[in-house]
DNA sequence: TTTACTATTGAACACTTTGTTCGTTTATAT
DNA sequence: ATATAAACGAACAAAGTGTTCAATAGTAAA
């Protein structure tokens, strides 16, 4: 990839991602991304589409780094899940700023669904851990809200918990 | 209050109604509502601020009906949480059509973050029926959410599953 | 260094939506 | 019948979106 290409897009990342840290994602304006990324408006959309494929770009590339091999692909690990929801919020920590400025607005429907997604397919592998009598269905949506509101609410409290913490909480509030 | 004023605000309150079984509520323009509701453009805004203001007051209209009264100013009555729950999913049954347009895009937030104020309150005075030992904030976190999350799983099913059976599953699940 | 290629630029543009203004018309209550 | 208040709608300014295009400048490779 061209030098540009990539001077450009990680400009508009990086711009995008400190306005996120003081403003909500509907008040953002293309104008003021270019501003702050310092290229012109066509450039933007020359790499974008629109405000929202940036928006999900910026989700993908936090979940696909997140969620890659280790936790998903290998159900015969020796990871229990408490672990693994563990790791995951090793790695939500790291992206702290981002997440804020995702959760405090609108743009959260698309941050909050692509993360479900992905636990979902995770939930899914310890489904027989759970002796609940209600529909599967209803357990997996269960299983999986109750983990993005924990991870909202730990947000809220600044993330000065551990994940081994929340994760261990999180257990608790659903077994 | 005058006859036109009634008449006008129900029209437009119809015509978002019935926008919102259709089309996502950032989708919808005020322009759609005005000519489906047939009302003049400064008639609207005379009566609304902007299109959240009318959201927002369709959601307190649904939402003072379903939780005056007799669910949460008498903490002594003689209902139990799994009573009240499947009380308020019959309320919200009546208004299933609003609903299920509310829930599909982003006004979402603007309806749950509604509910979920009144469901804490709610759920505040059961808090001690709980014995987990994790932080009371979070408990009440994981109750009120859960509960919103049980709540947009029966609209995606339709509502075709009694509210009793949908508060039992939800103890269930909690507890 | 030269060359061919490709990204960036920014001004200009058409378009959509919002929210306001104001003079006119029409319905209401008494 | 009349005073009052609501509805009307055209016109307006403002803000934002997404596109186009010719000019400019950076890049890679010979």
């Amino acid at each position: 990839m061209d030098r540009r290409q990539r001077k450009t897009r990680d400009a508009i990342f990086k711009a995008f991602s400190e306005l996120l840290e003081k403003h909500r994602y509907e008040n953002i304006t293309v104008q003021d991304i270019i501003d702050k990324a310092d290229v012109g408006r066509s450039t933007f959309y020359s790499h974008f589409e629109t405000k929202d494929t940036l928006l999900k770009e910026l989700c993908s590339d936090i979940f696909e780094h997140i969620f890659k091999g280790d936790i998903c692909d290998y159900p015969g690990e020796t990871h229990n899940l408490e672990e693994k929801l563990a790791h995951i919020l090793w790695h939500l920590k790291d992206h702290r700023r981002d997440i804020i400025g995702l959760l405090a607005c609108e743009s959260a429907d698309i941050f909050m669904g692509q993360i479900e997604s992905y636990l979902q397919k995770l939930f899914e592998l310890h489904l027989s851990d759970f002796n609940k009598d209600v529909p599967d269905d209803l357990l997996l949506n269960h299983l999986t809200n109750s983990f993005c509101a924990t991870i909202k609410w730990c947000v809220r409290k600044e993330m000065n918990i551990s994940p081994e913490e929340i994760a261990k909480n999180y257990i608790k509030l659903i077994t």
